[in-house]
DNA sequence: GTAATAGTGTCTATAAGACACTATTGA
DNA sequence: TCAATAGTGTCTTATAGACACTATTAC
């Protein structure tokens, strides 16, 4: 007779493991520009299951450390890169019976942008090799584990959709940094051409980056370095980046 | 000695019930409009934790019944309002330790939109109650179970947010409707006034609609009826609405 | 001076806002 | 006829694209 339990009794006598449960990981695509490139952080598995394949870094969510899931995906972002101040998001989730041949599992997947200047890449127990790889050789040349290309897919579309209205490429930079690099990262990203005077107005026009003080030498005419204003990361366009007509 | 296993050798001594892992739930934020209202659906939880509060319908992922988490989403939608064809559209998934006493859970937030012309609502055992409630009086009146406040806010401003360049609003009518009841609808989300040339104009132009060829009478002028074409769900605006200057 | 990159002036094009206007029905 | 709602014409406004122009540096 277990009717009318209180809620305290209820909690006592629950145990997760009178039921099967799915495994939960992180997953994450970190991004950063790399000589010119958009790239991808990969590691190679060292450990069954899909061992000596490339994946995305990531893992199961550890229930002592990790008291939230982005806590799980900044622990595994300072395992890979050192970094932990990166720009995180998080973008989607995949769960399913068959994506992992350990049985039913989900994978909460993040978004991470890093300046390629703040990087230390670091092996650990888990991975062989860790690596960038240049978006673009990913889609043909390189076959990720489980779901990944999928993941990554998720990610990469979510980056390319929001530099669309928004001014997230400055999280690829460093902190100063000058409108013709900001502009490039954006054409990066997009791969296309993006008009210079259009863009220029439209980020200066958003009122969401300060002046440093400082120029950038070194090219020709030195170039004005700015920064992110304080309260300038969060800024959404009414009209997206349009391109060429 | 266990080095050197084969991925099968692996895969066969593999439990998941060697680890602790966290609990994974799908929960919902089913909305329609009634009323002249944005009504989201609630259900008054039945069984410990939290028996009794009002609460986010949703539940445990059935790794018999469910292949992938939509699935899950799918059926619990089914459950509470017979709707299997909604639009669905996963939105963010929250863990943490704190946020079920239970322990360490995840749950994997959809936000489904459904024309409250197709829905029959029923119990089932794990609820005594189920109901709209206009999300206006959500917000201050009706305190959830959970962390099922925060899962709603995302979902709702995801809704908010998306109302402002696609047509969503579509999905929260029957298969027929006028520009009107369009408009109107468009309205309720937004909660304010949007001009009607720019929003025909608008809609028109983005060619998402095919008049259905009838009207519909009953008011004084008949209005022409539209239904959504084939291909125009996914359709993006490149400008924001951005209501009154 | 020239080459190279930073930065501007200004015209056009697109799509939204404003708002007055006409059209078609029921009673 | 009038009230009510459907639907249009057209002017203004905001912001992106195009592209030629000027500015400032290294050499």
């Amino acid at each position: 007779m277990a009717k009318q339990l209180t809620e305290k009794q209820f909690l006592q006598n629950y145990n997760i493991h009178d039921f099967d449960v799915p495994m939960i990981t992180v997953d994450m695509a970190i991004f950063t520009v790399k000589e010119g490139k958009l790239q991808v952080l990969v590691v190679k598995r060292a450990q069954h299951p899909a061992k000596g394949k490339w994946a995305l870094p990531g893992g199961f969510v550890d229930m002592k450390l990790d008291k939230t899931l982005s806590d799980t995906a900044y622990r595994k972002l300072k395992e890979k890169t050192g970094v932990d101040t990166p720009y995180l998001e998080q973008v989607e989730s995949f769960g399913g019976a068959k994506r992992d041949p350990r049985g039913w599992s989900v994978t909460v997947a993040y978004l991470a942008l890093i300046s390629s200047d703040d990087i230390v890449l670091s092996k650990d127990e888990s991975s062989e090799d860790v690596t960038w790889v240049p978006i673009e050789d990913m889609e043909k040349k390189v076959a990720l584990a489980f779901d990944h290309d999928a993941v990554l897919k998720a990610c990469h579309g979510r980056l390319k959709g929001k530099v669309q209205y928004t001014s997230l490429p400055v999280n690829l930079l460093p902190a100063d940094f000058t409108l013709t690099e900001l502009q490039k990262t954006f054409e990066i990203i997009l791969d296309k051409a993006v008009e210079k005077k259009s863009f220029r107005r439209r980020i200066l026009d958003a009122d969401i980056l300060e002046e440093t003080g400082e120029m950038k030498t070194g090219s020709n005419r030195p170039a004005k370095l700015y920064r992110v204003k304080p309260e300038g990361e969060s800024h959404f366009f009414a009209r997206s980046l349009e391109g060429p007509r």
